[in-house]
DNA sequence: CAGAGCATGTAACACGTTACATGATTAG
DNA sequence: CTAATCATGTAACGTGTTACATGCTCTG
């Protein structure tokens, strides 16, 4: 993909998850090919800027599958998930299996916690705020959760099928 | 509320959106208070730090209406929209009913758009995550939505009963 | 008795955004 | 004809995090 593209799809996430500016895009794509992690193959586009279509080394496969496991591992953000989501083609029908079941574990342990409740009292000074706040975050938990079961169970059923590892088989 | 307890609630809501670290927070109280937007109160601790509860002023509160107005007419973000839930203490029954509503159109506009669908031709090159991501980012907006409708039932119904909003009443 | 939680705060540093620079093409 | 979209890039600036400093108390 080219930067603009790469902009283009974060755009689209962005009431989802923060979209980067040009401004750390475009030097972070310079810094991967320095650090040999993508190579760049430039398109001409008559007279307009020419397309710089970027595509990741093995080295850079590497070095994502790593820091994807500590995303996974360290961070249970719906930012960090849909990092996950977004490059699945990075990894194998197991490997995603395995992170949905995770991220599944934590969504559960979430819902589990019973709510802190804070302040003791009579305890309404003025949470009318926290309340719709958990109520709304208990919701979307709830979707997730739902979410998750589903692409599971036809992750599951097309055990080993490669190719779209089974999500997404005969329209 | 104190820092710490600023603090708490947002690590409590970490998993939607970025929690503030103490290095901003505490700062930011402080100029609050050089602004006369808010108040303290110190209270002791026995020999651990004083608890500092910080209480909003009436300047303050007139800077979050105009705030919170800026927030939801150019932002569509969950992390505003949270922002906006947390601080509901501060809006009036009918102001929070016509926010909700301005969301729901929102969210209705998001699921609305067709899908842009991108590259042409036989179009699967490598776009697994693209999907994905789009499936799961509709789940979210269509739990959103529900929930959006259940809060403006509730809200519609008990019309003008101050304190709550009518949305928590008769547990 | 160690580690987590309570509780506040500062300074150096890293990071990301905003604003700028450029310019053709297409849609309304 | 104007605005949006395509398309890349840099530099100054602002903001936020990380790491540090301090110290009591409760829990396992």
């Amino acid at each position: 993909m080219s930067g603009y593209d790469i902009k283009s799809l974060f755009k689209g996430l962005s009431w989802l998850i923060d979209s980067p500016s040009y401004g750390s895009l475009y030097p972070t794509l310079h810094s991967l090919l320095d650090d040999g992690l993508a190579t760049v193959n430039v398109e001409p586009n008559n007279s307009k800027p020419p397309r710089k279509l970027y595509e990741i080394t093995e080295a850079g496969r590497r070095e994502l599958r790593t820091w994807l496991q500590e995303l996974s591992s360290t961070q249970f953000s719906i930012k960090a998930f849909v990092r996950h989501l977004i490059l699945a083609d990075s990894l194998s029908n197991d490997e995603l299996k395995t992170r949905l079941t995770h991220r599944r574990t934590q969504i559960v342990d979430y819902l589990s916690t019973p709510t802190p409740l804070e302040e003791s009292d009579g305890n309404p000074p003025q949470e009318l705020g926290q309340r719709l706040v958990h109520d709304y975050s208990t919701a979307i938990a709830e979707a997730e959760l739902r979410w998750l079961d589903a692409k599971l169970s036809a992750l599951t059923q097309t055990a080993g099928e490669g190719q779209d590892h089974g999500l997404y088989s005969s329209s």
